[in-house]
DNA sequence: ATTAAATGTTAGGTTATCTGACATGAACTT
DNA sequence: AAGTTCATGTCAGATAACCTAACATTTAAT
């Protein structure tokens, strides 16, 4: 079994993200409703976290904390999804390119946090 | 945070740990009666489950199906968890001794099981 | 044929989570 | 100042998931 399937495993109840994120369940869910999380759900309609998730939601946290509204944070999120860069067919138009650049460069001078490359959960696990 | 103190962590509800384990809840908490694994309880007497306690759960299921009973399995985590050999103050009995060095034995031949030092989860996180 | 060990099953009670609605505080806009 | 919007808080009613306790079943050993 790969790393990232472990790590996309939905193990964790909303509690223990809670927990772990020091998140509200609203706003837990609120992300969830913006689209900027997708946890899974039991056959009983409850959400189930993997560690990913969590990683998320730490980001999210933190682009908050920025001052980046929800809506930046999508926006953030779907650049970074978009795969690398492609001499066939670009996919993100040059003002895409330039913005991501900027968040790229703000982001990676930011004081002992990680980069947006790496999540934040790695203090919990492993 | 160490990696010991993550994977001690009660962070799975008993519905999880059936799927990780392929227990039946009434299985699981039959080995928490007789005192096989510790869970932690939330506020509301919920069970948490660590990933250690998931490996522990592994290694019952296997000693099991090995055809030791659940007294005998007992003792073999008694005798696992006794401090390592001092000089000063031999923790085991002589005879405790043998015991563990035939199970030891025994465990290391088994097919491609990992022994009694290797908890089973490395499968699934990491 | 009994007994004991491990597990299944059911019942009744409680907790954790769900959705949806309304409330609030802070930051903007007009 | 009054009104919006965004992010979050809070509450109510429903139900899924979990709890304990008791009794039932299966298998293996005596």
């Amino acid at each position: 079994m790969s790393q990232q399937l472990r790590r996309s495993m939905p193990l964790l109840p909303i509690s223990i993200v809670m927990q772990l994120t020091e998140l509200s369940a609203r706003q837990i869910r609120y992300y969830e409703d913006h689209e900027l999380i997708h946890p899974a759900r039991t056959d009983g309609n409850r959400r189930m976290f993997s560690l990913i998730d969590v990683d998320t939601l730490l980001e999210i946290k933190d682009l908050l904390e920025q001052g980046i509204n929800i809506a930046g944070i999508k926006k953030v999120f779907d650049i970074k999804n978009q795969p690398i860069l492609s001499i066939e067919k670009p996919q993100m138009t040059d003002s895409e390119l330039r913005q991501l650049l900027r968040l790229e460069m703000q982001q990676s001078g930011r004081f002992q946090k990680a980069s947006l490359r790496q999540g934040d959960l790695s203090r919990f696990y492993h």
